[in-house]
DNA sequence: GCATGGCATCGGAAATCGTGATGGCGCCGA
DNA sequence: TCGGCGCCATCACGATTTCCGATGCCATGC
C-alpha cells in the first residue's frame, strides 16, 4: 500500500468515477481502477459498490475515508513542512568568546543571526584564546574569537580589528614609575596572563628583546580579572586601551607611555567545516557587523 | 513521495545505518540510499550528514522524522481499521413488515442480526404486503415480509409458515348469522382490505366460487385497524386465527365456521441483489429465527 | 434497438525499482 | 605510516511494476 493508492481512492470517493477521477489525476482510466483493485484485495475489502453509475463508497469504504485522508494529511503535513524550511538555515552553533561581548559586538551579532535565521540556535560560549583554540580542534566549539596570529594550520580565520594594548598601571605605582625604560618596568610587580593569550606574547616580545624579565606577581586568565587587579593596584597589566578608559578617566589607573605591537583580533574555524552552511552564515554575519567585505576571510598562514 | 521513503527514512533516523536500516527492511543499502537521495531532493532538504560512522540526522531531518512518523503510524491504522472489518458485515438493510411485530418474531430476528453482525444497522419499516412489493422493487426496501403467493418475478422469497385465517364475526352479528352458507355472510357487512393484501385474495376466491360479493363496509388496510374494526361491531372480515385468540375468549368475537385457504408468509426480496452479503446474512437469520433449513429459499415463482 | 457512459480486462511499452559490484572516504590498529 | 575495515555513493543491468490504448461487457436511457 503505498500514497498513491490511498490518493486514487479518496479521489475515487470524492468524484464517483473512475474516469472523473482518472482525469484529475492526469491518469488513465485502467490505471486507477487498478489502485483500487490493489487496494480492496490488500485489505480484503470492498472498498466501491459498482453501479452503471459508477462507484459507491461502500459502507467499510466510507468509515475507512477519514483515515485515508488523515493519512494524506499528515503527508502533506509532512511535505509542507519540509518545503518551508528547505533554504531555512536550522541547527546549533557554539562560537566562543576570549574578551567582554560589547568589545566583540556580541549584540548586534545575535541580532542579526536572530533576525536573518529564525531557526539557528546560537550559543556564546565564554573563554580565552587559549581555550578556545582547542575546542575548535576538539570540535568543542564551532567558530571562535581569538587574538593573535592565526597560525594553526587546522584553523582558518579573518581580522576582525586590530587591538590596541597599553601598558596600565595602578595609580598607586605612579610614584615608582619615573622612568619608563624596560628594565624599570620589568623591575615592578606584573598582572601577567597564561602563556596561549595573545597578550603574554606581546608581553614576553617586549620584554625578551631587552633580555629581561617582568616580576611575576599573579596570573588572571580572564581579562576583567586582570583588569580589575590592575585597578585594584595588584601591579602592571597589558590591555586594551579602550577597556581602560574608564579606569583612567577616573584616576585608578594610568597608561605607561610606551608604544606596543598590535595583535590581531580574529575569527576562526575549522578550516574542513568551511563548507558547512551554518558556519558559513555565522562568518557572514560576523563580516557583515565587523563592515568587513566578505572576502576578507583568509586562510590562516 | 511515497510511503516506502517514509518508512526508510524514519528506519535509517531509528538504525543510524544505511546497511543496518538495509537489513531491517531487507533489501539492499543502496536501494535505501536510493530512497534517502530521492526524498531529499523531492524536498530540498538534507535529511542526514553523511558521517564516517553512518548516518546522522541533520537539524531538519529531526523536526521532520515525528511528521514522518505521524504518518506512517496513520497509514497503519488505516491498514488496521481496514484489516478489522475485511469480515465484518457492515451496512444498512431496510427491512418491510406486513403485520404485527410478535408474529414477524421481530425481537428474536433483532437480537439474532445483533449478535453476529453488530455493525449492521436494521430498520423494521411497517407496511403491508400491498406496499412492500413496490417498494421493494425501487429500493426504498431492502427485504420484506409479505403475504401470498409471491409470484412477481423480480422478487425471490421464502415461506416462513402457512396463516391460517378466519372469518372473524362481531359478537353483536351472532343472530343474523343462523346460516353459515356464503350468500348469507355476502349479505352481512363486512371489513374489508385492500386488493394488494393475500386476505383480500381469499375473500375474494371465496365469494367468487359462489359467484356472489360480500357487502363492503369500510377498507381497513391495516391488520390491526382492521381487527380493531371487526371487535368493534362495525362487520365480518378475514383475520389470522391467532390474532383473534384474545377476542374470541373475550367473547367479543366469534369465528365463523368455515374452512379457508391459508396464505404463505415470506420474506422476500429483489432477486438480482440475492447475491449482496449483507441480504444474504439477513435472509440466513430470518431462516435460522423460523428454524428453516437454509436451502428452504426458494426462488418465486 | 441502438447509442451512451460506466468499469474490467488484456497485452505490450515504458518507467521504476532493486541488485551486485565497485570506488572513495575516513578511521583505527599494527 | 600503512593496510584493513566500515560506511556510503554510484553505476549498469535485470526484474518488477506501472501505465496506456484498445477492447469487451453491462446497465441505462432515448
Amino acid at each position: 500500500m503505498e500514497l498513491y493508492h490511498l490518493k486514487t481512492f479518496v479521489t475515487v470517493a470524492e468524484e464517483g468515477h473512475l474516469t472523473r477521477a482518472a482525469e484529475r489525476l492526469f491518469t488513465s482510466q485502467p490505471a486507477i481502477s487498478a489502485h483500487i483493485k490493489a487496494l480492496e484485495e490488500e485489505l480484503g475489502v470492498t472498498l466501491f459498490e459498482r453501479t452503471p453509475k459508477g462507484m459507491q463508497l461502500s459502507p467499510a469504504g466510507a468509515q475507512l475515508l477519514a483515515q485515508a485522508q488523515r493519512t494524506l494529511a499528515a503527508a502533506g503535513d509532512f511535505k509542507l513542512a519540509a518545503r518551508a524550511m528547505q533554504d531555512e538555515l536550522m541547527g546549533s552553533v557554539r562560537i566562543g568568546l576570549n574578551t567582554d561581548a560589547r568589545f566583540l559586538r556580541l549584540v548586534e551579532l545575535q541580532a542579526l543571526l536572530g533576525a536573518r535565521y529564525p531557526r539557528l540556535e546560537v550559543a556564546f560560549l565564554g573563554g580565552s584564546t587559549g581555550v578556545n583554540v582547542p575546542n575548535l580542534r576538539v570540535g568543542k566549539l564551532d567558530a571562535a574569537f581569538i587574538s593573535g596570529e592565526g597560525d594553526d594550520p587546522l584553523l582558518s580565520s579573518q581580522v576582525l580589528c586590530e587591538e590596541e594594548l597599553v601598558i596600565a598601571a595602578p595609580a598607586g605605582l605612579r610614584d615608582q614609575l619615573t622612568a619608563c625604560d624596560v628594565p624599570a618596568l620589568a623591575a615592578l610587580p606584573w598582572v601577567y596572563t597564561s602563556p596561549d593569550c595573545a597578550h603574554y606574547g606581546v608581553m614576553r616580545t617586549v620584554f625578551e628583546a631587552h633580555c629581561c624579565a617582568p616580576e611575576k606577581v599573579v596570573l588572571a586568565n580572564q581579562e576583567d580579572a586582570l583588569r580589575g587587579m590592575v585597578e585594584a593596584g595588584v601591579g602592571l597589566g597589558i590591555v586594551r586601551r579602550d577597556d581602560m578608559r574608564e579606569a583612567v578617566a577616573a584616576g585608578r589607573v594610568f597608561i605607561v607611555p610606551r608604544q606596543l605591537p598590535t595583535v590581531s583580533l580574529r575569527f576562526a574555524w575549522l578550516t574542513k567545516r568551511a563548507n558547512d552552511p551554518v558556519l558559513r552564515a555565522v562568518i557572514e554575519a560576523v563580516s557583515t557587523v565587523w563592515q568587513l567585505a566578505p572576502e576578507a576571510a583568509r586562510e590562516a598562514g
